[in-house]
DNA sequence: GGATGATCATAT
DNA sequence: ATATGATCATCC
């Protein structure tokens, strides 16, 4: 079985989402020479990596969007029986030093987000994890209004950083991007802003996107208005 | 049932 | 330790 290469331009891309629309997880594994494990318990990027694979995604943990060349981040979307998200979806890890100058414009979030295709996969638990279905993908873009939105909550998380109060901010905080923590365990530390100012040992967070924002781009997108 | 905080696998 | 891919487990 021979890698499939990345797509040489959005077009290529395009077709590929339209063929696995509709197929299973298992149909897709079967492409790309790999096994299904019985569940996600172990495996929680399972779906995500077999869709990189199958679309000639660069697969590889490096800090860009994964169609590079085309400025496009795949994210898969799990979809519950009542056809919403269910669960937030990872952007990317959140900077907890080195914040002065970062600002939305130059940020890593931006220029994940300012490009998505994202690809709705069944997540029912009742329905076994092969037999689970690829639905059509979204090309996504935020429109202004938007990005206005996801820049405020940047810009404020940030702020709160910087001022060293990385430890008092909650999931709760946040319209559309939250920050939650993101590790192995909750022994895992890096470096951070204390609130005197120095350094200070802390659990590693990321920005999430809300299940709210993304049941938004999906209603949305079947509604035709975009 | 939904949200928050915790966790799993893998590569570098 | 840091980044990717995320879902799990528990509490409300």
């Amino acid at each position: 079985m021979h890698e499939i290469n990345p797509p040489q331009d959005i077009e290529q891309l395009k077709q590929r989402v339209q063929i696995i629309a509709g197929m299973t997880l298992s149909e897709l594994a079967v492409s790309v020479n790999i096994s299904v494990p019985d569940d996600l318990r172990r495996e929680k990027g399972w779906v995500g990596q077999l869709v990189e694979k199958v679309l000639g995604a660069t697969a590889g943990n490096k800090a860009e969007p994964d169609f590079i060349n085309l400025g496009i981040e795949l994210k898969t979307l799990p979809i519950d029986k009542k056809g919403r998200p269910s669960e937030s979806t990872y952007v990317c890890v959140v900077p907890l030093k080195h914040t002065k100058g970062l600002h939305w414009e130059n940020s890593l979030v931006k220029a994940k987000l300012n490009h998505v295709l994202w690809i709705p996969v069944e997540s029912d638990k009742q329905i076994h994890l092969a037999n689970r279905k690829v639905g059509m993908g979204i090309f996504w873009q935020a429109n202004n209004e938007t990005e206005l939105a996801l820049a405020d909550d940047f810009n404020e998380f940030i702020e709160r950083i910087s001022l060293g109060e990385v430890e008092s901010i909650t999931a709760d905080q946040g319209n559309l991007l939250q920050i939650r923590p993101k590790a192995a365990n909750a022994s895992v530390v890096t470096q951070g802003i204390g609130d005197e100012g120095q350094f200070i040992k802390t659990l590693p967070r990321g920005f999430y996107l809300r299940p709210a924002f993304t049941k938004k781009i999906i209603s949305d997108w079947r509604s035709g208005t975009q």
